[in-house]
Order: structure tokens, then sequence, then C-alpha cells
DNA sequence: TTTATTTTTTAGATAACTCTAAAAAAATAA
DNA sequence: TTATTTTTTTAGAGTTATCTAAAAAATAAA
């Protein structure tokens, strides 16, 4: 266990992970190398690296798939890069907008024993303050089972409890509009013209959102 | 502010200026490249890199200072280090013997709000759990004035402070020996023989220390 | 004040990661 | 099914940080 990793090669991994969880678990050069912010030629020299380390299966031309130690390694870096969030939002006070890029930072902290005592510090978390789960020191994941408010029915209700974009814009508007996590919403209108969506929030108050918004808002039924 | 250096740089500029407060303000290249774990010939090559930034003063053959600008950067990574030292012992429970590597890693870690949120959080401490200095978000730092028990004199007594070593090993000594910081201290008796010290510790119990031991303790009168 | 020793620097190489430009393979369209 | 486009890989090169071996400068000793 504990197996060391270059920062880069972690940033590889965690690529390949985030984007084989997504769609297709067969993952492309090209999609990697938007992810990574580098050139395809770049990739394809990683991925004989992380290849020749067994941490992915790699057939040229033909994308690649993380190896179980490869996600293991990957979802160690994803449970390290949540708690971090939790961290910084909980015990910090940062908002849960301006955290992804610092835990990007601390996720490659290398220490077993910092992140359990971390995870212990915060009462062991299910979830970051995005509603992501965070898995245990085991490597489970235990993902709660949720819907876009953009697949919810008429009269429908459920508690926001996820989103599936964390850009800053995106979530500083949820903010405004009082669409936070644990948030209470019912579906009282299907806008028929442009697919917008009219909300009771918290049996309170009405909101109006977008068919795009809707669609990146995950509720729990 | 907030200028970003790289590790490496990082690393160099650290170890530049803890050898620069130690004894003389001139620093040579081998005792760079013995702290950094280096060969003189790598430091060498930073030293030119430094000096091109204007992060030291560097003349060949005849040692480095820090700029003003390189001392800032200096003191920056010592604040980040001890905070999150304090973190690591005061919120996570590790041990005082426990927190170097750790810290060294989450002292690189590139975040002004960061830093002086957890310095909040943290209740603004003074001093790392071995007693050294935090510099505080101008880079001042307030350096308490402790003396080493080995400078103490007869009948002489004062509290536990600080430590001028850091290995694991002394650390773990101090603490089986009940000498830890907060503790009060009265030397009894000046051994002759070895130069080793009686001290009577928390006005309760009997502790005798050799020299070499006393020489690495440092106290407030 | 020469000679010997130590310290520091230069020269030349290597490893990790990146790039651009060109070639090869695969996918798509005519 | 051949031609075109897109994707991926190879080739060659640059950057950062490191090394060993040899040369140059500074220091210490005879």
């Amino acid at each position: 266990m504990s197996n060391t990793h270059s920062f880069t090669e972690e940033n590889y991994l965690k690529a390949i992970y985030h984007l084989s969880t997504g769609n297709s678990s067969v993952v492309s050069t090209n999609q990697i190398a938007e992810m990574t912010n580098t050139k395809a030629a770049s990739v394809t020299d990683m991925l004989k690296k992380l290849s020749d380390k067994k941490l992915i299966n790699y057939i040229k031309y033909q994308g690649v798939t993380l190896t179980e130690t490869g996600k293991k390694a990957a979802v160690n870096i994803v449970r390290k890069h949540r708690l971090w969030e939790v961290f910084l939002v909980e015990k910090l006070g940062f908002k849960w907008d301006e955290v992804h890029d610092i835990a990007e930072e601390l996720e490659h902290i290398n220490s077993e024993a910092l992140i359990n005592r971390l995870d212990d510090f915060l009462g062991n978390p299910a979830a970051d303050p995005h509603g992501d789960p965070i898995p245990d020191r085991s490597g489970t994941i235990h993902q709660k089972k949720l819907i876009r408010i953009s697949d919810m029915l008429q009269d429908q209700s459920g508690m926001i409890s996820g989103v599936s974009e964390h850009s800053s814009v995106f979530l500083k508007l949820l903010e405004k509009m009082g669409l936070t996590l644990g948030t209470k919403v019912m579906v009282s209108d299907l806008i028929e013209f442009d697919g917008s969506i009219m909300l009771v929030v918290n049996e309170n108050y009405d909101r109006t959102i977008s068919r795009e918004v809707a669609k990146n808002i995950l509720v729990m039924l």
C-alpha cells in the first residue's frame, strides 16, 4: 500500500479515473490531454510510463483503462481531495466555490497517517462540500442514488445533495439562488417553451431555473 | 507578494535561511549541499538561478546571503511549516516528534488565504510544538529570549520553552524524561566530572541530563 | 612562499516531463 | 471502397534539477 507516485503521475491517474467514471470506461488520449491541459503527444509518453508501471491497461490507438492498482491509487487521491475540501469549508470557513484549487494541491500530500487522522478529525464525513462521496480508507465509495432536477417529474420533491458542475460561476449562482446542499425543492412547473423548471424551495418561495442549470443539480428523492 | 517559486527553489531558500540564522550570515556551497542532500555542483547551479532571480546575493567562491526578497520568501515558508506543525499536533493529535516530515510537504502549499485562515483557526499561535517562533503574516518574528540549560547557573530556574535539536530520537527522549515544553526546571547540581546537570523538575522530582542534552534544551528564565 | 588540501565551479550527461512537427493508424464521408 | 479528416503516435528537442569527473580558486600547512 501507499505506493508513492510522482505528482504528475497522480494527476494523470486522477484524470483517467474521472473520465472513466463519467462516460465509457475506456478513455482516449485526447480526452486526457484536454483534462490535464497538455498535448496529446505528452499524454502518449505518460501512458507508456503508467503502463510499464502496471497502473493502466494501454493498447496503442485504443485508449486506456485503469488497472486495479491504478484505480486504488486514483481513488486514494480523490479521497484526499475531498477530505481536504471538507476541512477547508468546515474548519477554515472557505466557501464551496473557493476550495477546489487549494485541494488540488493538498491532495498530493503523502501520508496515510495524516489523511486518516484528518478523516477522524472531520468526523468521517460521507461527502464533500459539493455532495461528492468520500471514499473510505479501504477505497470503498458509498454513493447515494441521486437524480438530476431535469429528470424530476411534475410535483416530485427531493433534497439537493450534489452538483455535477463544479465551476465557481455555477456554484456562486446556486448560492445566490439559495439552492445549496440540503435545500428541499419541489417541481411545481415544467415549462414547455424552453425546458426551464419552476421550483418551490423549502416549501417557501419560488425559483425558476434553466434546463442547463437543472441538469447540474442532483437531488435525493 | 506571493511570488511563486518552485518546490526546489523554496527548499534552497529555506536551507540558506536556516544556515544563515544559525552561525555566520554568509552561507557556503557545501553547507547548502549538506542541508539539502545534494552535491555541491548541483548547489552551484541553483545558486546561479536564485541569483538571477535576485533572491540571493551570490559571488563566486564567496558564499551567499539572502536578499530582502529572498528572506521574505524563506520566512514565509518557515511560517507555513510551523503553522502546519501546530495544526498536526493540536488538532490532529500527532506527537511533536512525528510532524516534521509531513510539515515539510505541507509548507509548499501555495495559498495566502489558506495559511492566514489556518493561522486564525489555530488561534494565531506564537510558537510551534518545538517552541520555535511563528512569523506573523507580515514576516515579523517575535523571538523570546531563551538560554540553554547548559548555560544556566546553580540554583537558577526557568521554564522549558524550546529545543535546538529536532530529531525524533531526541524529542522522544525528552518526552520520556518528562522534559517537554512548559515544564519548570531548576538546576540543583552542576556535576564537574562530566558536565552533566541535575535538575529538579516541576519542583517535584529529579532528573540528571548529559551536557549534550542540556545544550539542546532552551529555557525562559 | 611554495606546496598540499579543501572548496567551489565548470563540463558533460542523465531523468522526468513537456513541446512542435511529421508520420501512421483509425474513423468518417463521399 | 477509396478519399478525407481526425486521432494517436513517433521523432527530435527544450527545461528543470540532478549527477560524476575534472579544472580552478581559495585556504591551510610546511
